[in-house]
DNA sequence: ATTATCTATAGATCTATAGATAATGC
DNA sequence: ATTATCTATAGATCTATAGATAATGC
């Protein structure tokens, strides 16, 4: 039953894979690395052969839910259509295929400093992609500004599904849509 | 050894700010019964004469904390004001006596609706707080702006604690104000 | 007598390891 | 021979319960 390298490799993928999906759906405590090797099609005693620790594979899942999601994304010509992706409730619905920052921001915020999974750079990416967006609508670059928007987007986000009130919840997203959309 | 009503009822009500304080620190799954219990100065086992469950200390401890942080806070002539002191250095840094917004919003959206700890009166009296804060200012009160402008304050605290260099946490929070301020 | 707390422990779960297995790849 | 995976389990931890204890409060 021993794989290829090949095979192997994907399988250490696949890993990676499924755990940031399962952590950024139940949070990285609630998710055991028996349901992570289980969700990947393994047995759990095989999950030491590719990683030291599940705090190595945390740091890896992180790291790679985080490069995923900037690679898989389409360049927004104006901040509202950004905010428009962004605050949608599909996405709000779906916190395992979503926005890692805001699904697991405070519990990466608690792991080791350079175990963060590369979230500075990340977070750097995002900013400079809101600046691009700004030169891109005719405004002059105001990276503060910037700041502050990425900022609305992921507090927006926590709020809204943090909210029991789905009236509430629409509302923080529609009306900060509208205000990053105005802005314009 | 048995202590009186009052002093029971103290002893509850201190299970419940111990709770709130270790949570927002580490996170409501990595704290233990018997690490709440022990922080309180009781043994783990008297924990189920007071609650009924984790579960249920869980959503009296958000509440509670929700409530103190409320309650605690002096009024804001500006926006700016607000900023400056939610997007401090010194809330940063201490997450288990600060927002619970901030420390465990996703960790709340994840529990059982109705079991949220009062989360949804909390963020509709932060957001009727910034439109009294507008209307103090003499701007026309913008329920939208509002949201907009409490979504910045809670994610760039999330954004800040996230991050690993010191210079660009200090950037998200200092720029942050910058805007919330300028825009009086 | 009631009850808040403590001691002790059951039962479940979780991380990690050890040894066996079997197919790959030198 | 090497190694990715599996089976089995050790050891720690965590939630929850049972029974004992001792002071309160009717």
């Amino acid at each position: 039953m021993r794989p290829t390298k090949e095979q192997a490799n994907q399988n250490r993928q696949r890993i990676i894979d499924t755990a940031g999906r399962l952590f950024r759906e139940k949070g990285i405590h609630a998710v055991g690395v028996d349901e992570v090797m289980k969700g990947a099609g393994l047995t759990h005693g095989g999950f030491y052969g590719h990683f030291k620790s599940k705090g190595d594979l945390a740091a890896e899942a992180v790291s790679h839910a985080l490069l995923e999601s900037l690679r898989s994304e389409p360049a927004y010509a104006t901040l509202g259509a950004l905010a428009k992706n962004y605050l949608s409730r599909a996405h709000r619905d779906a916190a395992d295929s979503g926005c890692t920052v805001a699904a697991l921001g405070p519990e990466i915020a608690r792991l080791p400093k350079g175990q963060r999974g590369g979230i500075t750079d990340y977070v750097r990416a995002r900013i400079e992609q809101v600046e691009q967006i700004q030169a891109q609508q005719g405004e002059t670059v105001d990276r503060g500004k910037a700041i502050a928007d990425l900022s609305s987007l992921v507090g927006a986000l926590v709020m809204a599904r943090a909210v029991d009130d789905p009236a509430l919840s629409d509302e923080i997203l529609t009306e900060t849509i509208r205000v990053l959309d105005g802005r314009r």
